[in-house]
RNA sequence: GGGUCGGUAGCUCAGUUGGUGAGAGCGCACGCCUGAUAAGCGUGAGGUCGGAGGUUCAAGUCCUCUUCGACCCA
């Protein structure tokens, strides 16, 4: 026999198609790019859900510079997904993307071009550096729009956002304006990394730790006997010891921070060598845990703990001033220590270094800063510009903290100095620690109060909307996290309302080039408290968001600005023209303004329905949207949040350069194709941190190629399925019934998955059904009819009907995440020019295809059919069969039901046996049975007759191995084969 | 150092208000098929649910501590 198979094979009915079993992604994805551009799908999307509800997704603005990274594709991919779902689930779905431009990064490069070509960034005017900014961030954007849309992330790429468009620019400064008019923007002090060589302030990302050698003192504070309430041995004679690395700082003092958690005891001084700063009779009070280091330091010979001293014992003691009584009374109040410094409870401190009491600048440090905030201390401004205390300053006046050189000046030394002869330094030392450097010239800074604008969050707000949202932003804010902002995952909630209940007011203002600026004037003469400090004139304001609008925020930069926008009203010589730019967490926290209520694809109130961004957004875009919203419109700009978590490698470590871990997008859109990617997104739980690396990538592979045969397996026998081959509904067999109930079912959960933003639960569903119930279940059912009965024969077309239906409904359920894919299945079956998944909705499931009474019946029959396949594989492990195809099971059962019902069906069919022998009866002992199953077993028994050498089946009516079953007899006599 | 979140098989994930011997898919091993074929089907081996202690008749599920990791802040 030549082979009697491929005789036979003409005859079968096997699947056909070109859809390749790989899939080439890397290559074939950039032409479905470009086909989606050539029949605008995006467009033609909103031309045809006019009408619909809209939903719109607020785009967080990534920063124009630099390649994008995993952490992007991540952002972006999950965007993409929800916005082609919420589409296809029936809405009109629109998405805006944008990008963030201003700023210190881009700021930054330009400097590096200048110092590179040995060019002063003071000596080239500000207007050219903008531009430089400009050009640069274009660039960015360019490269990144391009990497975006290689990802398959669909939107208005060319109509896109920018925070640096001269639109924005105009609205950035027209809402910051509506801060200064309704008395939310005030000037105070703030502490700042201050570098003395520069002469400015630098951000935390270009300060450099380092080593640094310095001064460390332990410097007493006298408790003072008239302001302090307590027992007489502390009010009387004893002392608050604290420590600093900073004695410069110490004119600045203004408190001592202590902890309740830590224990402080009241200690004496026993024996001291002469002339020690520390004599006998001293009485300190110290942290337990670090009593005896400081002794040792200040040249104890021996002391004793006198007794415990409690927090409620320290609170309400004050201190004087070690400095206190050194200048003459005649001297203003600023120039003088005779106040009182009251001792405050707070959680910073730490019992691990120094004395647990710990000197508090407020001018001079972050902490101190927010402790004398909450405690109203004052703020001293006694360092200038130079690092030198002002000239003014009794004693300390000129001494400079830092030398122009960035070498230690004389201010530390002048300070022991004078703490040595006044008998209030207890010990000193020089000591090694990590301390902030300037990432330029190297130079060590300092913290020093600097003058800035802030927008003050417990203000009331006179708005007439205080009614509705609250009085203040912060009341305001609260309110909104609250009780009109969904969350996803619902943590989001109190990490953004705790973070908002404690923050200090919000800082506007940066000392920079590359932005927006703060548009107001000041009055010469007026201080920050006057009335008429600030400029408020609506006139003035309309003129510079007009000239904003038509030439950017270079306007406020030209020659004549001032004149021009202050107007006639005003005489320019009386005012100041304030050059600070805004924060860039206002620009972006803007956009709902530039963006959603100002766009004609905006929602209609101007609110969007989703903002998603990661984890550190809380921190950033999701609080600054919200309190600029707040402030300026009453209410968050978002009725949802969703934030997901950051991309670690595949051991869950950070990516960083240096360990080699990182993964780019492009390598993997290179090597794999954006779908993979896309894919990876969808299966990943991004409610915490995602994991990423090879292993994970070829997992996400498997299961890409496994989903993708499956259609391949479908698409392979629909190839001779037309409409007019649909078999009605009450015609179809059980099982195929049984599969549509299945598709109905899985209808309502990727509905409801994909409405909760539950991708992974999507894929696990489809990928689930797809594996269990279709290929290895229904599929491998299937195949006899599909291969071997006539083409047209009812079964046969039956099967198809659901293969059909299974195609478009998965294909489409699939679209959103499977984006390329998705378009490449459906093209297979429907590739005339204007067709593309991504014009499709969800289809609908007929309600009469839920049938939980069928479900409940096929899942008894897929139970004993699983007996059946272990008994069958026994079979094969004994070698008595190979293919299933050889048995004819007898299945012996105990309950008459299920005898009724596996008669019903095709039950050989099911298990795809060439016949099967039910039996209402007792087991033989010899026969299978599986705990589970109690009341269902399975001899196995062999076929009898021969194999039809067409349809494999072992069957009574094949006589020979020539001959072919009845079935094939007449399918082949239809062909006219024989 | 502080705040927040997380750690279930090699991988990605399920495990409802604490309650039948801890599940799925993939991968892996072995077998079958050779008419989805660099595919398909079946069977199987993998987990002291990060660790310790506690509450309870009963804990992956609640509490405390601890370890590792991430984000934000310092």
């Amino acid at each position: 026999m030549v082979n009697s198979g491929n005789n036979f094979r003409a005859t079968l009915q096997l699947p056909k198609t070109d859809f390749p079993m790989r899939a080439g992604l890397p290559q074939r994805e950039p032409e479905w790019l470009q086909r989606w551009e050539k029949i605008k799908v995006y467009d033609r999307l909103r031309e045809r859900s006019q009408g619909r509800p809209t939903f719109v997704l607020h785009d967080g603005p990534p920063y124009a510079n630099g390649h994008l990274h995993i952490g992007h594709a991540l952002n972006k991919i999950l965007k993409d997904i929800i916005v082609r779902s919420q589409q296809m689930m029936g809405k009109d779905s629109r998405y805006v993307p944008g990008w963030d431009c201003h700023g210190l990064p881009i700021e930054w490069k330009i400097e590096e071009q200048y110092l590179a070509r040995k060019a002063a960034k003071s000596d080239v005017p500000i207007i050219e550096l903008r531009d430089e900014c400009r050009q640069f961030a274009e660039k960015w954007i360019a490269i990144q729009q391009d990497e975006f849309r290689r990802m398959g992330v669909t939107g208005d790429w060319k109509n896109p956002y920018l925070t640096m468009d001269y639109d924005a620019e105009s609205v950035i400064a027209s809402e910051f304006m509506k801060f200064v008019m309704n008395g939310i923007l005030y000037q105070g002090f703030k502490p700042v990394l201050w570098s003395t060589v520069e002469k400015t302030a630098l951000a935390g990302a270009e300060v450099e730790y380092k080593e640094h050698q310095t001064d460390a003192v332990w410097v007493r504070f006298p408790i003072d006997r008239e302001k302090s309430q307590g027992s007489s041995d502390l009010v009387n004679d004893a002392c608050v010891l604290i420590w600093t690395t900073t004695p410069w700082t110490l004119p600045s003092n203004r408190a001592i921070c202590f902890n309740s958690n830590i224990h402080y005891s009241l200690y004496e001084v026993d024996r001291a060598p002469d002339g020690n700063h520390l004599q006998p009779g001293m009485r300190l009070l110290i942290a337990d845990n670090l009593a005896l280091p400081c002794m040792d330091k200040a040249r104890v010979d021996s002391f004793s703990r006198l007794r415990k001293v409690s927090a409620d014992e320290i609170q309400p003691l004050v201190c004087k001033h070690p400095l206190a009584g050194m200048v003459e009374e005649t001297q203003p109040e600023e120039n003088r220590w005779d106040f009182p410094v009251p001792l405050i409870d707070a959680k910073h401190v730490t019992d691990d270094d120094g004395t647990g009491f710990v000197h508090t600048a407020p001018s001079h440090g972050d902490d101190d800063y927010l402790v004398g905030l909450k405690h109203g201390l004052v703020m001293s401004n006694n360092i200038e510009e130079d690092g030198r205390f002002r000239s003014d300053l009794p004693i300390f006046g000129d001494h400079a903290i830092l030398q122009e050189n960035g070498k230690e000046g004389s201010a530390n030394r002048t300070v022991i100095k004078t703490l040595t002869e006044s008998a209030y330094l207890a010990a000193r030392q020089r000591i090694h620690h990590s301390y902030p450097h300037s990432w330029r010239s190297k130079a060590p800074l300092i913290y020093r109060s600097t003058s800035q604008w802030f927008a003050a969050i417990d203000q009331p707000i006179c708005d007439g909307m205080e009614r509705i949202h609250g009085q203040t932003i912060r009341h305001r804010a609260l309110n909104a996290i609250e009780n009109a902002v969904h969350w996803t995952p619902p943590t989001g909630r109190n990490r953004l309302y705790s973070m908002i209940e404690n923050r200090p007011d919000w800082v506007l203002s940066r000392q920079r080039a590359w932005g927006v600026p703060l548009t107001c004037f000041t009055k010469k003469g007026s201080k920050p408290d006057d009335d008429d400090f600030i400029l408020r004139d609506a006139k003035v304001n309309e003129r510079i968001v007009e000239a904003f609008r038509k030439e950017g925020a270079n306007a406020w930069y030209r020659e004549g600005a001032k004149a021009r926008f202050l107007g006639p009203d005003y005489d320019p010589q009386n005012y100041d023209q304030v050059f600070d730019i805004l924060d860039v967490w206002f620009d972006s926290g803007s956009t709902h303004a530039f963006v959603l209520r100002d766009r004609k694809d905006g929602p209609s109130d101007g609110i969007a329905d989703l903002y998603l961004e990661g984890t550190d957004q809380h921190r950033g875009w999701f609080q600054s949207s919200l309190l600029q919203s707040c402030g300026t419109r009453g209410e968050a700009p978002y009725r949802g949040v969703l934030t997901h978590g950051f991309t670690l490698d595949e051991k869950g470590r950070k990516m960083a350069k240096s360990e080699g871990n990182t993964i780019a997008p492009e390598d993997i859109i290179h090597t794999r194709g954006a779908d993979i990617l896309r894919l990876w997104v969808a299966q990943s739980d991004y409610r915490t941190d995602l994991r990423i690396g090879p292993e994970i990538l070829k997992g996400v592979t498997d299961s890409y190629r496994r989903i993708r045969n499956c259609f391949r397996f479908m698409l392979g026998n629909l190839f001779d399925y037309h409409a007019s081959d649909e078999v009605g509904f009450n015609d179809l067999p059980e099982l195929e019934r049984w599969v549509l109930h299945r598709l109905a079912e899985l209808d309502q959960q990727v509905r409801q998955d994909y409405t909760a933003y539950d991708f992974q639960r999507v894929f696990q569903s489809l990928f689930n059904f797809v594996n269990s119930d279709l290929s290895s279940f229904y599929f491998d059912i299937r195949k006899d009819t599909l291969y071997c009965d006539s083409a047209n024969g009812p079964t046969r077309r039956a099967a198809q009907t659901v293969l059909d239906k299974l195609h478009r409904h998965l294909t489409i359920w699939l679209a959103p995440i499977l984006a390329f894919t998705a378009e490449d299945i459906w093209l297979s079956r429907f590739s005339d020019d204007e067709s593309s998944v991504h014009l499709q909705d969800f289809p609908p499931s007929p309600s009469h295809w839920l049938d939980p009474e069928l479900a409940t019946r096929w899942e008894t029959i897929r139970c004993v059919r699983r007996t059946v396949t272990s008994a069958l594989e026994i079979g094969r492990e004994k070698k008595i069969i190979g293919s299933s195809l050889q048995a004819c099971p007898a299945v012996y059962l105990s309950d008459p039901s299920i005898y009724d019902l596996l008669s019903q069906v095709q039950f050989a069919d099911v298990c795809i046996t060439s016949d099967i022998c039910l039996k209402l009866d007792t087991a033989p002992k010899t026969a299978f049975s599986f705990a589970e199953t109690p009341g269902v077993s399975v001899q196995l028994e062999m076929a009898s007759g021969h194999k039809c050498p067409r349809c494999w089946k072992v069957l009574p009516e094949v006589k020979d191995d020539a001959t072919v079953c009845e079935r094939c007899h007449h399918v082949l006599a239809e062909l006219n084969v024989e």
